[in-house]
DNA sequence: AATGAATGAGCCTTCATTCAT
DNA sequence: GATGAATGAAGGCTCATTCAT
């Protein structure tokens, strides 16, 4: 006999399933029926719970971006007077361990990923929405790195720099050469990699800071 | 009376009416039927001149690709024994041009650049393929900057800095910020911007090779 | 706490609820979640308290037809002894009021008019019931204008022309061309209208009349 | 062994199909899988030779209401000088057979009545266009038996006078009543009818008239 | 008395591909 | 060599109704 469960229930199976099949195939190769026969329901039960493909998509992301932030949060801990190096270093490890570390974050990572790597216009507004803080964080420590002298185009651009190089791990992830890593990513393989960005970065925004004061002076 | 064709004409024409569509709107959102009513054929054209749709949009895309390639030479001309640092910038100069000089590419960079930011699995294999020789030319240079110390794993890293600092250009073409870009890029921002991540990544590399030589010493 | 209500007030909020749902959006265009939606109710409250949407339209057209009649009864409060001239008039009166008029009648006015321009097949045998007795009245009155010589099919041929010349404003009501009429339908409108239409078919009726005496001459 | 046919033929068919099915149940009772499944194709066929539901059932209703026209053309074949009152009982003629008489019509005449007692907001537009000649035509037989005193509103209301009863006919349609008509409408009945409604609205605008004029002197 | 989660049947549409010509 | 009619599989969504609570 059925029993009609609670609602949250099934709710919260359609989100598991959701995420679940958007981590593993993306948004478009996952459909509505599959999601609802994962989650054991019918075809119906994701527009019932949710408005439609879209919306579940929306929340799923939103709640995968907001567990990786409370799990890895940008600032690390660090007190906002922190020496900015030490708050770049920090900002470089809560990114790669985003996107890399499905252990601690279940499908969110991957969730994250698919969407990076398969940009979906469904959830644009969303998205910048909840990156933007992210964006303000990255630019507010890289200002400090630069001093006083840079100018916001300097800025934007090694802001593109540092989040990139972290990025371009995540796109990688799963494809690396095996001389860069051999099977899964371990935490010590990623602070290795926290290590090179954030030197690599640092020794390059240095350089534009000091190119600065030579064309001042 | 209409003539008979050698087949090399529509087919001809296929090609060139499927690089405008997955230009335009890559390869997801274009249908078959529209590269056929594009070319002026009839919805059956592609599956008989190529294999289907990922076979046109394989060829398309090999085809863009080497068109890129012509056009933007990664070693930029310069001989072999050319000092790493201006292959490196030869380099960048190549790679920001394919992705983002439309003026000479035609669709060929849109095409690039749609398959970056929204990759398809259907052409995995020939991208690999054809990406593999790019990325030892690159690896070529980086290793000879990074001097004989270097292990390959440093190698591979410094190498995706410096890699994905372009790419990172490119997926944002179109949505860059205004104090970076305003408008269309032009080539004085396109040189800027090959500057800047050259310093950038020079900066960079030479930090891992101090290093690397003081770990030694 | 909530108060537990007395089963006479949901269903009631329902009903209106349900009406007003109807009158704006006709049968089919109105589904049972808005009903309940509307009716601060859940999307079982319909099923619930009556069968369905079928019965709850039913009751919802039987209502607004009562209202109607009740508002504009068809023999204008004259006595069966007045002329049979007034009481056409009366007659055209009450009924062009009734699909009119909504200013007295809220929405069941509208609800008829829906049901007119949008017939359902739910309330077939409801609407002939009730309208059963209006077509008596309007027979006789029309059998008294006919003279003692009418036929059966005379009477209701002309029935049928009377009655539809009212109805046909009805259907094109909002829709009329502006030199009938701008804006919505004033009091001095209708009035004119039933003017129009009683003399119009008056003087049908009499033609009808005198074709008849001809004849049995 | 399946032969492909013309490609006419099939489209045919479903024409065919849909014009029976749209006949039978309207618009909306209609789906697209039953129409395919009468013209014994698959269900994406209407899809393909045509652009949908809508747009075939657009086709469908303009047919139909041609042929009607083609048929039963609204001025009987009368030259525009004949008097007003003859081209008054063509006119109506016209009208009474394209609704009524499906014998000469297969199933445009049902096509038309469907719409008419359910119309769709499908082709509102389409409608329009093609009844406005008719309209005119209409209006300047009223006109012409109105006299030059006659205003626009007074016109109008004529106008809709007539036709009304006509249309009244056709809602009415298989549910007359026995005294009027038993069984179907034979092409006496409709002559009878054609007489009655001719009669009666010529009496009807001829008051007008009379009115007119005594208001005028 | 009332709820609301859940269902299932159905609908229209899209699209890559096939096949007879 | 080329066509285009035809297909079938799938997809997202709507909605009246049911059922356990």
């Amino acid at each position: 006999m059925r029993t009609r469960k609670d609602g949250t229930d099934t709710r919260n199976k359609l989100l598991k399933a959701a995420s679940e099949a958007f981590a593993e195939k993306g948004y478009r190769n996952t459909t509505v029926a599959e999601i609802c026969r994962r989650a054991g329901s019918n075809v119906a039960a994701v527009n019932y719970h949710f408005r439609g493909k879209d919306a579940i998509y929306a929340l799923v992301w939103r709640n995968a971006f907001e567990e990786a932030l409370r799990v890895y949060p940008p600032d690390g801990g660090l007190p906002p007077e922190a020496p900015p190096e030490e708050r770049l270093r920090a900002l470089i490890y809560s990114l790669l361990h985003r996107i890399m570390d499905d252990g601690r974050l279940g499908y969110a990572g991957q969730i994250l990923l698919q969407e990076m790597s398969n940009p979906t216009d469904v959830i644009q507004r969303v998205r910048r929405d909840m990156i933007r803080p992210l964006r303000e964080h990255t630019r507010q420590v890289i200002t400090e790195l630069l001093g006083p002298d840079a100018d916001n185009r300097q800025i934007g651009l090694c802001q593109m720099s540092v989040i990139h190089q972290c990025l371009a791990i995540g796109f990688r992830k799963g494809r690396l050469p095996p001389y860069i890593l051999e099977g899964r990513p371990t935490p010590e393989f990623i602070d290795a990699l926290v290590e090179h960005i954030t030197r690599f970065s640092l020794a390059g925004i240095k350089t534009v800071r000091k190119q600065n004061k030579a064309c001042r002076t």
